[in-house]
DNA sequence: AACTAATTGTTATATTATTACATCAGAACT
DNA sequence: AGTTCTGATGTAATAATATAACAATTAGTT
């Protein structure tokens, strides 16, 4: 019997076990490379965000968690979370609250997210036009950014053909 | 004695009771062309709001509020805030939890924010060219937008020109 | 006045996130 | 081996952000 998850990353008409080995193997060379570990509690916790392309919430990767980590609580999982995102394994949705895999970690990239209210999965892209306008723009304001994020809602291509 | 919120208004190096006044003055025009109502409280949130150009709490203006409306709880504040968001007159920033008003209610408008770090200040942009990048994107994702937020974080030309 | 819809009052609770301090495990040093 | 240092985790408490539910009031309408 498959499962709503399994359902749900087929929609992508990806396979997404390629995706997790990608992205867990990946992450691990790129601790290997700068001496950070990606301990146990780490490497479940991305795992865990690896199950899908949905963005998923801090306490729900709690309940998730304590399965494998019985001790888990909050600062378990916040910490597991920041590692993750300073070494830029994961994305934080700041519009979710929420939390998603990079798919082009080690790369250097900006990222523009696209939120499915329906689905609910997010889609990372490129976007170079987009990121090319914006640097144009914030030269032209004289801002100096240090972290950029673009959220766009809305209902993904693979929703509105149904 | 100058308050540090009044200098802070001042690196913009503008007349900030003028943005009050337009901003105040629009917004009670819009709520009446819309047919709905600028309550007392929703008026007083929106004005606190403008007191400066930072992203304020929402338990920042409950502070705020109360000395005006004894009885403001939570729900107080997060009902105007709802209200005011609905009719585009303050936007939410994301990243930060925190709420800012807009510059360009009434008008069609997508958001760019920059978001300083050392003054705090949020500035609200057209930017047209990204937002031309940023639909043909999505139209090449086929991707149906509802809503579009752009936050950048980093230090803002007045701030870096210190 | 009576009715209706919108707004506000009030209480409780849900959700998201951080702080502080104790403990533990491994690496580096003596 | 013992000592020390560091990074990671355990644990408890609490802070910060947000919503739900229902009662009471107010503003518009008939
Ligand atoms: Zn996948
Ligand atoms: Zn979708
Ligand atoms: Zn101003
Ligand atoms: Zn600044």
């Amino acid at each position: 019997m498959t499962s709503h998850t399994e359902l749900d990353q087929h929609t992508f008409e990806h396979n997404h076990n390629q995706c997790v080995s990608l992205a867990l193997d990946t992450a691990q060379q790129l601790c290997n490379e700068r001496g950070v570990q990606l301990t146990t509690i780490r490497f479940q916790v991305l795992s865990l965000i690896w199950e899908s392309h949905k963005a998923v919430k801090a306490y729900e990767l709690l309940d998730r968690l304590r399965p494998l980590q019985a001790a888990a609580k909050p600062a378990t999982i916040y910490r597991a979370l920041d590692f993750l995102i300073e070494q830029g394994l994961i994305h934080r949705v700041e519009s979710l609250n929420a939390f998603v895999g990079c798919r082009s970690s080690g790369q250097q990239h900006e990222q523009l997210l696209l939120i499915c209210k329906l689905c609910e999965q997010v889609d990372e892209r490129a976007a170079t036009d987009v990121m090319t306008a914006l640097l144009e723009e914030l030269q032209q304001a004289g801002f100096m950014a240090h972290s950029k994020a673009i959220e766009i809602h809305g209902i993904c291509a693979n929703c509105s053909s149904k």
